[in-house]
DNA sequence: AGGTAGTGTGTACGATGTACACATGTCAAG
DNA sequence: CTTGACATGTGTACATCGTACACACTACCT
């Protein structure tokens, strides 16, 4: 069940998923379901986390930089492969037990780097939120449904009627609309931020650049 | 009408606000506000633009980096003002107007402090996402409605159940449940990457810390 | 043979968004 | 003053959703 609930959520997104399409997948009527389940709630409860283990963990013998990068891109990979997810996880409470995992290895590789106690939590904090943040701003941007197409066109009208006069950096920069769907710039907000990680772990500074991962 | 859907949706809510129950506030008929408005969707994404319309805009003269602090600052404060507004504005393709005002001032700080034109939208991008990232984890987080209550129930079921063997860096960091809540730990990771977005801007590197304003 | 648990069914209800046709009020042009 | 257009509110109705409740059916253990 869990699984006909994955890929429906998949094949035609959150909205999509209903307890009662879910039930027709399965060829049942809709309130078999609650024999399994709770709640609907329950039911994106259990997705989620579910989604949350297949976050790949990274090897625990990495530096702390180059774990938290593997991390922050393998969490963003998860989240791209179940499109809706991201939104998912930041909308609502989270903390599935798969979640741990992930606190786990960041607290691991931190503390194993000698970062000052104090500086654990928030450092790893700074990396999740950062990377959560930037996929679920990205996701929705990617292809897929009508995403794409009415993202574009409330671009344009948004930016047809601007004024240059009024908005000339905006003008000046010429933001892409697909920006946020780059790699390259979640990277750079992702090097950036461990750059100042670094620079806040109360030991040793660098060592950073050298990561043979990647 | 509009401002009695923001007060409804401060109130009780993002679930509270229904059409029904918004035409009642009104003293008028569910389909009435439909001559105002195509449908719930267009209604969220006035209400949207509506606060973003909210985040206070920082001097134009600040130098880059007290200028996307007190930016930062200013969107999380707005978005805490109107609790459902995070999650709203990171689950769906946002862009009204408003948000143009933000990029603009964004930018035009950062081209200003003479930061290479292919780092201007990247480095903005990265601020804006983190902010966004983290004040959407942090509000349901905050105290209303059973949002705290639910929270820390099901932290202490997941952490109760844990084996301290298994995830011993868990354990030793002790994490707070609150964390994301802390003021303290958005400056964290704020400051952290605004370091590192000075360490890429492809130009004179600090003049940072001496920001007269906070 | 009988009981007990797990699972699926049927029917039903309340809430929600919204389509459609109609009523009412306001105000400018004749 | 009348007329007609336009903006706004009304009433009724429907499809869709989550889910409560009472009832089968099956399987397995005793």
């Amino acid at each position: 069940m869990l699984e006909a609930a994955s890929t429906a959520l998949a094949d035609g997104g959150l909205a999509a998923l209903t307890m009662r399409s879910l039930a027709d997948r399965l060829g049942v009527v809709p309130m078999a379901l609650y024999r399994h389940v709770r709640n609907k709630e329950e039911l994106l409860d259990v997705l989620m986390d579910e989604a949350v283990a297949r976050v790949v963990i990274p090897p625990t013998d990495l530096a702390w930089r180059a774990g938290l990068r593997a991390l922050a891109h393998s969490i963003r990979t998860a989240m791209i492969e179940n499109r809706e997810m991201a939104s998912l996880v930041i909308a609502r409470p989270n903390l599935g037990p798969n979640s741990i995992r992930i606190g786990e290895y960041g607290f691991g590789v931190l503390r194993q780097a000698g970062f000052r106690a104090d500086a654990v939590e928030p450092a790893l904090n700074a990396v999740l939120t950062y990377t959560l943040g930037f996929v679920a701003l990205e996701v929705p941007r990617a292809e897929g449904a009508d995403g794409v197409a009415s993202i574009s066109a409330s671009l344009d009208s948004v930016y047809g009627t601007l004024d240059s006069s009024e908005f000339p950096n905006t003008f000046a920069v010429n933001p892409s609309p697909g920006a946020l769907v780059s790699k390259d710039q979640f990277d750079f907000g992702l090097e950036a931020l461990l750059d100042g990680i670094g620079l806040r772990q109360g030991g040793p500074s660098s060592e950073a650049q050298a990561g043979r991962r990647r």
